[in-house]
DNA sequence: CAGGTCTCCTGCTAGC
DNA sequence: TGCTAGCAGGAGACCT
């Protein structure tokens, strides 16, 4: 599933083949791509606006146009596939950009969960990137920034660290490696932790995403950032997907739980 | 406000 | 071998 990593990955690859090029035209198949918004309207707006830059926000990925930003979520199995502007539509392709009359950019995503949004440049502020936390690498992420966001939360970390609007762009793989790497155990209650733990969960935020950025994402199920080009983070991985393997640490077995309904992987001996 | 539960969706797989 | 129930999960809606 893309989290920071895998969408920084994409963005990369993406700016390198669309930056400055112009959207000629949309084809929206699957409208709920869009859910709540009016595609006539997008449809008409959309129409030779330029791809200036692409930005990312935690995991949202932000096409800079000349009048909007084009906000793109991948949610679970969200990608996007660059084609040849008169290939054969294929299953699963939910929305088509018209690039330069030449090319072909297709949202491709077999489960239907990720969003789009164009939004005006003025309205910024009341989307969805408003309500987002801090990036792992921002300056003010410190352990008393932490204290105060946890301070009411009784929720276990695990649960906590997925929250978008505290850091953004941690999910459920890179959650449970951070923790892992903190030694800190994922049902522990977000407000018990002390500033050590804090610490440790912010250095190694930082490193866990830094390195599986450098190794172009973990490909675990279907994530790829581009055709035929998958990442390979999944080597570094310590706990997750490892249930019943040794802890590369202690030796000790790998438990697999249930935690806010996320599959959780942990060693209960190296994460007191 | 905090937190629990449900919803969206389809492909894969464990188990019979 | 073939079938199917259950699982995977990011984020927002809705409820208590």
């Amino acid at each position: 599933m893309p989290e920071l990593p895998e969408v920084e990955t994409v963005r990369r690859a993406l700016l390198s083949k669309l930056k400055g090029k112009t959207i000629k035209e949309i084809t929206i198949l699957h409208n709920n791509v869009f859910e709540g918004q009016d595609v006539s309207i997008i449809k008409n707006e959309i129409k030779d606006q330029t791809i200036n830059d692409i930005l990312r926000r935690g995991k949202w990925l932000e096409f800079v146009l000349d009048d909007y930003y084009l906000l793109s979520h991948l949610r679970m199995e969200g990608k996007y596939v660059y084609r040849k502007i008169d290939e054969e539509i294929e299953k699963h392709q939910l929305v088509l950009f018209n690039i330069n009359n030449e090319f072909s950019l297709r949202y491709r995503d077999v489960r239907k969960f990720g969003k789009m949004y164009l939004i005006k440049k003025e309205d910024i502020n009341k989307s969805s990137l408003s309500k987002l936390g801090l990036e792992p690498w921002d300056k003010k992420l410190s352990p008393s920034y932490l204290k105060e966001k946890y301070k009411n939360k009784s929720l276990p970390i695990k649960t906590v660290l997925l929250d978008q609007s505290i850091i953004v762009g941690i999910g459920n793989i890179y959650a449970d490696e951070i923790l892992f790497l903190s030694k800190i155990n994922p049902y522990k209650k977000a407000k018990d932790l002390n500033n050590k733990e804090l610490q440790s969960i912010i250095d190694n935020t930082k490193q866990v995403l830094d390195k599986a950025i450098e190794e172009g994402g973990t490909t675990i199920r279907s994530y790829t950032s581009e055709e035929g080009v998958e990442g390979h983070n999944q080597s570094n991985l310590y706990v997750h997907q490892r249930k019943d393997e040794k802890c590369l640490v202690c030796g000790h077995v790998i438990i697999k739980d249930k935690i806010g309904g996320r599959g959780t992987y942990y060693c209960p001996k190296c994460q007191k």
